[in-house]
DNA sequence: TTGTAGGCGTTATCAC
DNA sequence: GTGATAACGCCTACAA
């Protein structure tokens, strides 16, 4: 059934029925009550496609997900599940594409197809292929994190050095002069990936400005690294008493390594970073740790998204987010100071 | 740019254009070459909603995640991620539909816009009004888990009876005569959710021909209930020395209360149920239990949506899936037999 | 306030 | 082997 059908139902014409439905036009109150009849009795809706083709949008975002391979965080998890959630509030569907990989075709189909109206892309890196593939493609895109020149693109992120900064200054501050990053995978290191970078430079800084000792070291997205990394810091630098980390999928074994070495949190231990509220919540004992808010994250990419479809030819936008740092129960002064 | 650019730059009809690339006629050599050369110079690709329109299929299924409110577990995760990747495999997007909460709006969009050609339908109930808008709207679906009656649509599953069942007698037959079922959360059971009742049904009805003891008892998604979960189980029957799970989500708090009471797995108590691999590993001791085999059943529903597809007036077929239970470290004789 | 008609970019049916 | 041309279903000037 097509809105033809409506018009001869209602014996008015079909641009009629169709300024009826979009509003773009006055129709009579007579009218108007005639059509909504019609189109309740028989349960119409307009075709998505031929709406996409006249208009020249398809109401529709692209989302880019990081590759499977590597499983998604719970992070990652949430923050699909609310760009799904704000994109409904604009009444916009969310098209979703694995990267990396051998799906380019799933890629190259989104970005060119033009199937979506905008990109959002998850977990970037410094300098990021899929960028200057949508750049080069006028496709309008939102980045979760940054590139490496912040003022070229729209992007939302979190300001993790600025977070990491904080962390190693509250650890100093109870006295701990020996203290240690657990930083995300090397492989991430290496491709580029700026929190995990930012990380890095800001935790060496602010620990050198406190005048304190400290090590970085790279563990993989998973609870069996973080068992192996937490031995490993133990081995090469037993005077470390506390540790900051942006690895959340290794946490449950940095918990289980930490028992298993009979280490009591916050009492021979402090341990921090930036963690997802829920996991923080969750650890034993709660983490003091900044949240990683994915909703908001996702409310402001999916905002920035309309608003560039919106004006293309806007300078680009963007938010860093600065989440407050959440005092728990595990970070304590200084044994033994 | 469209298909009109290249026929005129080629030097010859759209129709040949468009023969060209489908191959539903033969073009000869000479004009394909200078049609692809075209192509490739001006990066050329169909539009995705006039392709859509003028076939009426849209090459893309729609996918109905449960509502985000109730946290993602892992496996759904995973399950999401590995139906793109399936979909991918045959040239087909995948659009994101939340459902319950106020996102009735959405799924409308995508049930009767004719956004998609198909639905794969999450965290299915026995009774589904999702299931029955579908097949009114005579959309062809797949769901993950099976309403009532088994022969009326088309599904895939995981034979939770069976692998309980497989659960309980082999806990029986290393001497536990008092065991507790820790089912998902209250709310799901009483919307009718089949796995839980499943599970309870084969539970109950296994440990009776066992000549054992059975209780359930029901625990929210989360970890924190998991803890409280297991303390109320050691109080109200301090007697048991075995629990079978269908609750990822609660297992990280059933670890801590196992813990917090000085029990050891499986010396004082013996673990197992029906548990995704990867947790099961991560698990100390790894678990005995039967995977969720996320990966298989995503290609198994996409495969089943494509024939369903291809025809509609098939009769509807399914799958249940019967995943091994892997033998690890969290079973054992009962202690004191 | 309403109707007519052309166009959005493809696919597919005819005809040559 | 190739070209016109009519759908596909909707939106939106332009007319009345």
């Amino acid at each position: 059934m097509n809105i033809g059908e409506i018009a001869k139902r209602a014996g008015v014409s079909r641009s009629t029925v169709s300024y009826a439905l979009s509003g773009k036009r006055p129709v009579s109150a007579a009218t108007a009550q005639r059509i909504n009849d019609v189109i309740d009795e028989l349960g119409y809706r307009p075709n998505a496609s031929a709406r996409a083709l006249a208009e020249g949008r398809t109401r529709t975002f692209g989302l880019v997900i990081p590759p499977a391979s590597t499983r998604l965080t719970d992070v990652q998890l949430a923050f699909v599940a609310s760009v799904v959630e704000a994109a409904a509030v604009h009444d916009h569907d969310v098209l979703l594409s694995p990267s990396g990989g051998d799906h380019d075709r799933s890629f190259e189909r989104i970005v060119t197809g033009r199937r979506v109206d905008g990109v959002i892309l998850m977990e970037i890196l410094l300098q990021d292929p899929r960028v200057e593939r949508l750049t080069s493609a006028g496709l309008p895109f939102v980045t979760i994190g940054h590139v490496e020149d912040p003022a070229a693109s729209w992007w939302v992120d979190v300001d993790y050095a600025g977070l990491i900064s904080r962390c190693v200054r509250h650890l100093a501050d109870l006295g701990h002069s020996d203290v240690v990053l657990i930083n995300r995978s090397d492989e991430l290191v290496a491709a580029g990936y700026g929190p995990a970078l930012r990380a890095t430079t800001a935790f060496a800084g602010t620990a050198r400005e406190c005048g304190i000792t400290a090590h970085t070291v790279c563990c993989p997205d998973d609870p069996a690294a973080g068992v192996a990394c937490f031995e490993e810091i133990r081995t090469r630098w037993p005077e470390v008493t506390a540790a900051v980390t942006i690895n959340e999928a290794a946490l449950p074994g940095v918990q289980r390594a930490l028992h298993r070495a009979g280490l009591d949190v916050p009492q021979d231990f402090s341990l921090t970073g930036v963690i997802a509220d829920r996991l923080a919540e969750d650890f034993h004992p709660p983490l003091t740790a900044a949240d990683v808010p994915a909703g908001d994250m996702a409310r402001l990419a999916v905002d920035l998204l309309l608003e560039q479809i919106g004006d293309p030819s806007a300078t680009p936008r963007h938010s860093m987010l600065a989440p407050p740092i959440t005092l728990r129960s595990s970070t304590g002064a200084r044994r033994r100071a």
